[in-house]
DNA sequence: GTGATAAGTAAGTGCTTACTTACTTTCTCA
DNA sequence: TGAGAAAGTAAGTAAGCACTTACTTATCAC
């Protein structure tokens, strides 16, 4: 009696259109592989965590694969956040040098921020060889390193850049942006070795790159 | 009989005096952590690889968790590489500002490169927030920050860096050399995007930063 | 109201896991 | 040479794992 009071109070509460719960149950299973990693999480866990039986998650996801497959899938390919070339193509178009560089910087160091899970997400499948952490870094990585180096030798021609290989540049200047939110979400979460804003990083950044490639 | 036979054959050739077993787990263990990550990893497949039965992995190691800890233990505090600090102290002492950072990246990469299981292993470790990886950090990348933070602000002293906060500098340069190991290593591994060797890499990123950060 | 459909679960299954026990084989040196 | 110590194993154990089955409950168009 007591518990079927119970159940049904919170069946009433917790019930759910379909693609809402997987929709749910796809979010925490990003969070918990986020903070454990693939073998680290249990597909228990992630039902517990949903407030749903285990037998749930194996209603919209055939196995554990497939959940973690649609979690990268979305994160990395259909991918969510904005297009960061859009946001650059009037510095582009005007030669502006340090908003080019300090724009794609802040823009990069605001979504680790903000979705500090997909940098987290990212690592682990990195690691475990993951097909669709290569799939992300050949689209979304290549892209990058195609379009920053097609402006840096735009400037090299106009003689502003000196001849340095562009590709070594933007590995440089990726890695300061990159490092720093590694930083930031692994090693020096309290930030005791650099506590800077977004925007004086991605300042300090572009003006040491530029600096560094101009003649 | 044939089991017998095959048995003794072995027995002798694999049979060990205590230590030399420890060890050997202890490296083969560290691979497959490295490849892996903890939980990803099974007693029974370090036992199989190192040719022992299970129970042989836990007279050595009380259970799974100190067996890993031995491993970042050897690996992050008892560090087997040479203080990079040695190598710099002639080039420091000479202000010889290419050297330094030359020589600082070219010891990392190179040291990355021969051992980049280590690399994987602080990954994983920071990633399952296991508590050595962050002893590493405390203790070694804190002094890298301050022994090349103070020859910053010498060289600031000096006139010949500009008024840049060296904490920025430090983390960007890092970021170069640390991001371009982990491209070799995770993500670009057969170098597509950047196919340099490490002298020729660490040249590129000591130049960027010293003009970068010069007056 | 009813019945089809979808949301949900309890209670498994067989396998794998970390770890143990009770035992055998080999080495060492007094 | 023989006894004790050390290296080694086979065969467990209990808990945990991904995943299934057979069933119950709620929703809603008609």
């Amino acid at each position: 009696m007591e518990q079927r009071l119970e159940k049904n109070l919170e069946v009433i509460a917790t019930r759910m259109a379909g693609d809402v719960r997987r929709q749910q149950i796809l979010e925490i299973a990003m969070r918990l592989f986020s903070e454990k990693g693939f073998s680290g999480t249990t597909t228990k866990e992630i039902a517990v965590k949903a407030g749903v039986s285990e037998a749930m998650v194996f209603k919209h996801f055939a196995n554990k694969e497939e959940l973690y497959s649609a979690i990268l899938d979305r994160k990395a390919c259909n991918r969510s956040f904005p297009n960061p070339f859009e946001l650059l193509a009037d510095k582009i178009a005007a030669k502006d040098d340090f908003g080019v560089f300090y724009t794609m910087a802040l823009n990069a160091l605001d979504h680790h921020h903000e979705d500090c899970d997909f940098l987290r997400l990212m690592l682990h499948s990195a690691l475990e060889q993951h097909d669709l952490a290569r799939m992300f870094f050949e689209s979304f990585i290549t892209d990058v390193y195609e379009f920053l180096g097609s402006y840096i030798r735009e400037r090299q021609k106009d003689g502003v850049f000196r001849e340095v290989e562009p590709n070594v540049a933007i590995r440089a200047f990726m890695g300061m942006f990159v490092h720093h939110s590694l930083n930031n979400i692994l090693w020096d979460k309290d930030q005791k070795l650099l506590k800077i804003s977004n925007e004086e990083a991605a300042r300090g950044f572009a003006e040491i790159l530029l600096r560094g490639i101009c003649k």
